[in-house]
DNA sequence: TGAAATGTTGGGGCG
DNA sequence: ACGCCCCAACATTTC
């Protein structure tokens, strides 16, 4: 029998558009499709709570469609430098193929399994499944990297010509036998005692049929409403692509291509397709940063934040992820990330500026909770979004821009829509004091079985007080650049 | 991919 | 009729 090929499945769990497996299918030898569940690697970040659940769920989807063609997906659990060599070496694999991956862990592990199958006379290979471009081939006038999201988007778009995805291998030859591998339930992934996962199980169908039912959902319905809903939590106009790509069920050429073409033969759809496009702009953005900035997800990228006088306490911080801020929008977005893994990406931004600049905590702790309960949780995306959010970021928006969570409420949810469907204590409330019920009479509060600080708290902090002293706080530390 | 404070303008009420 | 003032509406600046 030839010498077996295995490919190395990591964030980008799908059979179409998949370079390593087509690769691996070209050379025409028995595939050994491979999962390391590597959590020990120096360098490598726990996946949260959210996140396990969503790759079990994928995992297993992929094993399906695996199967179906032929092919068991071996599991394997380790530091996956050793596991992978091993692996090669127990079948005698000549040739060892996966797609990159771009936070500094991976990179670091990933070259020195790279060495290690070079000194065993192996044939590693890696390519680009994830990335529109790759950061090395993007690069300023000066030859540095873009700091500044536009003129990054405008020179990608500019330089930029989507190469036809490629589709899903019709058959895989297997190698008989296959190696040994875990069970997927013995990894535990999934939440147990209590089962918090109810929620995650009603709103997503991870794995790459159920991504690409997603997005056909979203070029049906969705994309046209993108422009001028997009900022509109009380309505449903999102890709909710975001956990699909993260995990790679669904590659960003893919995504780009299905749109462009959606848009060639609706010309109405320009604008749409150009801001959803943008979006995939951003996510790629951050890809580029975490690539060139490794300690992105741990230090602020402007070095005057390291002495910006935070004031950690875990009791707002509390307050905040279990949604009893006193602010209605902020508390809606926290309760829908809770139950469901995910919040609309207005909110996300609302409840991140309350939580750093209202409550003046530490923007890694809002990184760490949306870490650990979304399913669309990303090395670059979130630790960079968390950064922009502080200020502290590349491209950022400035710190004396401070969110009025009122305002906010009522210019994205102006009638209350979303904050009743996550806050259903406040449901009975007027659309005018639906974002500030802490103002409301008290015969319209009594009237809606609303009883502060019992079924609803008030405000933690003062908005416009909470404001005045970010913005001292900001002061403090320009004094110290100037 | 803000909000609040401050400045300017012009219509209309009023003495 | 005229000028004064108030203030809403809009623009600009500042945080």
């Amino acid at each position: 029998m030839p010498s077996p090929v295995i490919v190395w499945f990591r964030r980008d769990l799908r059979l179409a558009d998949n370079p390593a497996l087509a690769a691996a299918v070209a050379a025409d030898r028995p595939i050994i499709p491979l999962y390391v569940l590597d959590e020990v690697s120096p360098g490598i970040r726990p996946l949260g709570g959210a996140q396990r659940w969503w790759l079990h769920h994928s995992l297993s989807a992929l094993g399906r469609d695996l199967a179906a063609r032929g092919l068991g997906l071996v599991l394997r659990r380790g530091p996956a430098e050793t596991v992978v060599a091993d692996l090669a070496r127990q079948v005698g694999a000549d040739s060892v193929l996966w797609n990159r991956c771009y936070d500094p862990g991976s990179i670091r592990r990933d070259a020195v399994l790279k060495r290690v199958l070079v000194a065993d006379g192996r044939q590693p290979a890696s390519f680009n499944a994830g990335l529109l471009v790759e950061p090395w081939h993007l690069q300023t006038g000066a030859g540095g990297f873009y700091r500044v999201f536009t003129p990054f988007w405008r020179a990608l778009r500019a330089r930029f010509a989507p190469p036809a995805p490629l589709p899903a291998p019709a058959g895989l030859p297997a190698m008989s036998p296959a190696p040994a591998g875990d069970a997927l339930d013995s990894w535990a992934l999934l939440p147990t005692r209590p089962d918090w996962a109810g929620g995650l199980r009603d709103g997503w169908t991870p794995g790459e049929a159920g991504a690409r039912a997603r997005l056909a959902r979203f070029l049906a319905d969705g994309l046209a409403h993108y422009e001028a809903g997009r900022d509109r939590p009380d309505r449903a106009h999102g890709s909710r692509l975001s956990p699909h790509l993260q995990w790679g069920e669904l590659g960003p050429r893919q995504v780009w291509h299905a749109i462009a073409y959606r848009a060639a033969s609706e010309p109405a759809l320009d604008g749409s397709a150009d801001s959803f496009l943008r979006e995939l702009g951003w996510r790629e953005f951050s890809q580029h940063l975490l690539f060139h900035v490794p300690s992105l997800a741990t230090a602020p990228l402007r070095p005057e934040f390291d002495d910006f006088p935070w004031r950690p306490d875990p009791v707002q911080r509390a307050a905040w992820a279990a949604g009893r801020t006193g602010y209605p929008i902020v508390d809606a977005g926290m309760r829908e990330l809770w139950y469901s893994g995910w919040m609309h990406n207005r909110v996300r931004m609302i409840a991140g500026s309350f939580l750093v600049k209202d409550l003046l905590q530490p923007w890694q702790t809002g990184e760490a909770w949306f870490w650990d309960t979304l399913v669309d949780a990303d090395h670059a995306t979130n630790p960079a979004s968390w950064q922009w959010v502080a200020g502290c970021g590349a491209d950022a928006a400035p710190y004396f821009r401070v969110f009025n969570p009122v305002l906010q409420g009522e210019k994205f949810d102006p009638r209350g829509a979303y904050v009743r469907r996550w806050l259903p204590e406040l449901a009975g409330l007027p659309d005018d004091c639906i974002h500030k019920p802490w103002l409301a009479p008290a015969a319209v509060l009594a009237r809606a079985g609303v009883r502060l600080d019992e079924t609803y708290p008030r405000p933690i902090v003062d908005h416009k007080a909470a404001r005045a002293r970010a913005l001292a706080a900001f002061a403090h530390i320009k004094q110290k650049a100037a």
